[in-house]
DNA sequence: AAACACAATTGCCAATTGGCAAGAAATACG
DNA sequence: CGTATTTCTTGCCAATTGGCAATTGTGTTT
């Protein structure tokens, strides 16, 4: 929870009784290892915050078969944006990858959290426009480069991760087979 | 100018007099292929909206060679969001690849309109966070797909861009090399 | 502990893509 | 209008990656 707050205040000032209000307002919500915290066609009425775990958002192509369009893992936010906000369908699924545990805020809250607390709206402007523009730059520099750099720019950018995801979801986020992926692995040895 | 109207109404509502104040505030820039609308390391003071030609935002690695992030073109807004809005010195470089015309607002005028226009800051947070997420998928989709398959996403997606833009540009984004692409050009008719 | 399901590794070969360089085409410039 | 410069195309070959299938490994369930 206190993590929250210091994510929160890295993006804009919040005052002690602000943040008190943002405690109250904040539910712990688990989800099971495999099941989804938002699905695809569903509206997304929570936006999530992180505590334990990893979860990936992810999209399955016309046979069946899944790709990982990111991963969310500690103390950062997971939400599709546009449904949370606009109350529109989610794109695609946000799925736990290991048993998670998160901090969820209702959209009332939120909404309340907005009203309330000025300078909340700039904060998560800012969360989100920082975030979706660092993912943009990193999957567009991996589309320039071969696989066994792919990976090191992945070990690198995000450190332990690697070992906490199965290698077959991290090869379909890499764009890789998971072959290739576990030869890149001998490789480096 | 009109164009931009159109274009902002499909993100939230502006009454006739708000409009005529975007309007007034609405500065003509023109830059000349090559030249920059903005560049790395500089604060983005301007945000623009193409009304003609096409630009690209690009990064250059150690040796020199420049890589395009992506393509902006007619009727699309511009700008390094996070430098613009927070004052900080932009990432990458905005690059005009054919000469060009857009609208421009300030700093000042853009504050100005935020604050007599409600509805304005959520015009533009939904634009960002709309916008950022289409060009992750589309870059995150093509991580997964063959060469030929991207060309012909790309064809898709952005009807007559490519025969506008420089095949080596062309080829720099979407992550495969200028022999490559032009092979797949051939092979395609 | 055995059986099962699922994930990861590995070998083999084919397909794709890159690297380099030469030539052709298009564009810019005086 | 001709020359220079840059961009694009193409051939050749090497390197990378994928596809498939068999095997091994890991973890779960009964």
């Amino acid at each position: 929870m206190e993590e929250l707050i210091t994510y929160l205040l890295q993006f804009g000032y919040i005052n002690a009784h602000q943040q008190e209000l943002i405690r109250s307002k904040a539910n712990i919500r688990t989800v099971a290892k495999g099941a989804y915290f938002a699905e695809a066609g569903k509206v997304s009425t929570q936006i999530g915050y992180v505590t334990d775990g990893i979860l990936r958002v992810c999209y399955y192509d016309k046979l069946g078969d899944s790709f990982t369009r990111y991963f969310v893992y500690e103390n950062r936010f997971v939400v599709d944006i546009n449904s949370f906000r606009d109350e529109i369908p989610s794109a695609e699924y946000i799925e736990a990858i290991t048993d998670c545990r998160l901090l969820v805020f209702s959209k009332e809250d939120f909404s309340l959290l907005s009203a309330r607390i000025p300078g909340w709206d700039d904060i998560f402007v800012k969360i989100t426009s920082y975030v979706l523009e660092n993912k943009l730059k990193f999957t567009s520099n991996m589309l320039v480069q071969d696989a066994q750099k792919r990976y090191l720019n992945f070990l690198d950018h995000y450190p332990g991760l690697a070992n906490r995801v199965p290698l077959n979801m991290l090869a379909s986020y890499l764009g890789i087979t998971p072959s290739s992926l576990s030869r890149i692995r001998k490789n480096i040895l």
